[in-house]
This record gives structure tokens, C-alpha cells and sequence, in this order.
DNA sequence: CAAATAGTGTCTGTAAGACACTATCAG
DNA sequence: CTGATAGTGTCTTACAGACACTATTTG
């Protein structure tokens, strides 16, 4: 013990990250696509104990040496699970407890990804053995995902439910070009009710947050239908009222 | 190494929290509070290394043996340093990264609360030799804060300048009985602007969160005003539409 | 009475909802 | 032509903003 008052670099030289107990910290991938009008989460089977066998979200430790930051190691687990680049993704909240991993006290920072699956091959990386879609209606009798999971899933649902109220949040479940038909179908697959057409196309080109793709359009047996894209940068757009009243 | 495939609680008795690194995992928290129509922050003077001397948002980290989760951790912090019971706190966000502690790789769980700082004494506890309230105008020019936690309160402050828009939050920067008046007030303060007193009264009355206090009005030179206070259960509404036009 | 703040009524503008209407393709 | 889906126009409704008006106190 010097006598003088330690310094800064003096105190740093001396630390040691494990002179007392942290939580074991991860992050995990809530990740939302839509196949055949039907909202699903990306669901893994653990290969490693704990809860070996199970179904959980893909996600894992931070990896000290590689990730910068939080963000990172998110798109890290996007890209080893999916081979998804380019999508949306946002911090949903973080999760942690004494009881929620039987290792100990864990926090998780959960993430919240919405990606285009087609063409996506799932992986079968290291610690999962088996990946798959599960759509969120049949999430609700199931009892058997790993960890607080299930709890995790349902939040990261009210969230995306409650912003396709008022945001463009829904654009990133397409691919790059799509019809305002094809945007219309997905709002109402997450909301579960109908829209009208009319009010959702002035909102949509007020928003101005698409533009046309000059010259294309897609043909089928009827009118054939304008082709958008989003506008660069525009990735969430806020509407100011919600689509329908609460009240 | 057994032959057979290890159980999980075999797995669980082998198991050592530090066999590899995780990231320094702490608790941060935004607390604002109003003093004369201003906003403030609470900040704390560091009393230990790293960043021994500077000023940083109250926080620290998890009792893994005392706090069954990140809500306990928060809220004994903020019972720590304010002595506030009750009181409105919400997850903020998470920030982790290598680089935003110089001790290595460490994440916060930042929480943003709103208190009524009337009657609150602030107290000096172990971590902190010093705690003051700082109105959020002077925080821009400020370098000196210790780790990201200026960037933190940026977003706390944006998140509350949000919700202001469009939910019944600044209620809980108020005491327990407040008029109409004083609640207008609160969204003008953190709006930074002036709201028409019509408008607001329709929405705040539709809104249907407040109660009248039967008999306690609060007299002055003047028309005496109907107290209200929080109707049970009631800590955050979402109105339908944001309170101003955004184009 | 005046001064001050509390509280209401009335008009207007904007955008959502309902829904009927027109447009443009394949076959 | 029909059938199908794309896309628009018109009327109504809900509610925020502006702002003038009334109400109730102290002194």
C-alpha cells in the first residue's frame, strides 16, 4: 500500500476484473421475418448445456477481443446465424436476473432484428444445433424455450406491434423493391386486421419516406403495380398519429 | 472427463463464472427532476478511481447477492443517493463497448428516472463525495464528465423530450397533488415552448389518468384551481396523437 | 372596482376512416 | 367482354391549435 494517494495509472495497473463477481452478460437476437404472410421469430436448439436441447434465441457472449461495442457483437450473431448483412436492428432492452440462467446471476441485452428471408440460409453454427421459423402464434401454448426466452419473445412483440402503429418499422420485413400493395400486407399481418387502402397510401406518401423505381413495375393478370424502394437513410420514419384510435 | 455425456447438473457443478472474460456490467441512472420550472440531472463526483474526481451520472454495480434483478439494482441506487421511494423509472438503454471504460470491455444498463425533488436530501454515500443537481442547458459545453455518460444523458434527454409528445410522463416530476396548471408547466419546461392551455386541458381530461381531489383546491390572488392527483395505476398513458405536428 | 389566474366555447385546419369510384392489365 | 388487383376522389369524423370568452378569487 503506497503512502501517497494512488494515481489513476497506478490503479488501473493494480485492477483486476475479477476481484469481485460480475453477471454473466450476453446478448440475444429477437429476429422477426415474415414467410407467407406470417410474422415468425428465428428459434435455435441449444447444443450445450445449459438447457441443452432446448429451443432458444440465437445469441451469446460477448466476444472481448473482437466486438467493439454492443451493436457489434449483435450483428456478429445476425450474420453467424443468418448471413444477413444489411437489416434493421435496434437495442430492445436488457433482461437480467438471479434466477433467469441456473449458472448464476445473467443479464442479456436483447436485440430486436427485422430481416427479408428470402434467400436466407440458415446455419447450423457451434452451440446450435438445428435453427428454424416459428411463427409467433404458435409461441403462446409453448412452455419449453430455454432461459426467459418466451418472456423475451413477447416484449420484442408488444414493441413491434405497438410501432407498426406509428413508424415505417414494417419496410424492412421486404425486400428491396416491393409494391404499396405489398407494404399494405404486411402492416396487416403484424396488426391482424384490415386497413384501408386509401388512408394507408396517403399516410405511406406523406411519410415520404419510398420512392418510386422508375419503369418498373410488377405485372400480373390485372393494373400492374408501382415499384418502391426506400429512400437512403430513411430507415424509421414516425407518423404522428397512431393508425387507429385507442379510445 | 466422463465418458457418458454429461448431464446438465453435472455441467452446472463444473461450471466457473470466470473460466473466460464478460464485460464489467454495471447500472446507470438518468434521474431528472424540476427545480424552479428547470430541468435537472443529478450527477455525483467520483470518489474512487477510475475517473476519481469527475462528475458521472449515480450508479454502480449489481449486489449479485442482494439484487434479484436489474430493476432491485436500479432502485436501490436511486434509493442510495436521493432516499426516494417511489417514483417513476424505466430502462433506458443499454451502452457497453470496449473502450468506454479504461478498465476494459464494460456495459451499462442505464435507467432514467422522474422524481419530485421537493423535500429530497442528498446524501454523500460511500462511491461519491459529492451530489448536486446540474439543469440540463449546462450539460452541452460539459467535457468533463466521467466514461460516455454525457452521450447517455443525450439519450435519456431525447427519450424524454419524446414521450413529452405523447404520453402523460412529466406527472411524475410533480408532488402527489398538483393543479392543472402546474402539470401545463411541466410540459412547457421540458417542451421548451408554450402550449395552448384549451388543447392541453381537452387532452389531459380524455386522457383519463388524473382524478379530481374532492374539496382541495389551491387558493391565490385569484380564481382558486382544482387540485388532481394520479389516478391508481396510472403511470403512463399514451395519447393517439403527438402533441405538435413533426412536419 | 382591478388584477390575476382558472377554466370553457367556438371556429378552423389536418389527417384518418369509410367506401365508392376509375384504371389497366391478362386472357 | 370478365376478373383481378392498382390506384384515386369524396365525404365524414376526430381532435389539436388559436383565441376569445367567462368565472372566481384577493385586495
Amino acid at each position: 500500500m503506497p503512502a501517497h494517494e494512488i494515481t489513476e495509472q497506478e490503479f488501473l495497473q493494480n485492477y483486476r476484473i475479477h476481484d469481485f463477481d460480475v453477471p454473466l452478460t450476453s446478448v440475444d437476437l429477437v429476429i422477426f421475418t415474415l414467410q407467407e404472410q406470417c410474422l415468425k421469430v428465428l428459434l435455435v436448439e441449444r447444443g450445450e448445456h445449459p438447457h441443452k436441447g432446448r429451443w432458444a434465441l440465437p445469441g451469446g457472449f460477448i466476444d472481448l477481443k473482437r466486438d467493439t461495442d454492443l451493436d457489434a457483437t449483435a450483428m456478429r450473431k445476425l450474420r453467424e446465424k443468418t448471413g444477413v448483412e444489411i437489416s434493421y436492428l435496434e437495442q430492445l432492452q436488457g433482461f437480467g436476473s438471479a434466477t433467469r440462467d441456473p449458472r448464476g446471476w445473467s443479464a442479456t441485452f436483447a436485440y430486436f432484428a427485422l430481416i427479408d428471408a428470402q434467400g436466407v440460409a440458415l446455419s447450423h453454427g457451434a452451440g446450435s444445433s438445428a435453427a428454424s421459423w416459428v411463427p409467433v402464434g404458435e409461441l403462446a401454448g409453448r412452455r419449453d424455450l430455454a432461459f426467459d426466452h418466451a418472456g423475451i419473445i413477447d416484449v420484442a412483440l408488444q414493441r413491434l406491434r405497438a410501432k407498426v402503429e406509428y413508424t415505417s418499422l414494417p419496410v424492412h420485413l421486404l425486400a428491396a423493391e416491393f409494391t404499396l400493395s405489398d407494404l399494405q400486407q404486411v402492416y396487416e399481418a403484424i396488426l391482424g386486421r384490415a386497413v384501408d387502402k386509401s388512408a394507408f397510401r396517403k399516410r405511406i406518401k406523406e411519410g415520404d419516406f419510398l420512392e418510386e423505381i422508375a419503369g418498373r413495375q410488377r405485372h400480373g393478370s390485372n393494373r400492374p403495380a408501382q415499384l418502391y424502394r426506400l429512400r437512403e437513410g430513411q430507415s424509421l420514419v414516425y407518423f404522428n398519429r397512431a393508425m387507429s384510435p385507442l379510445r
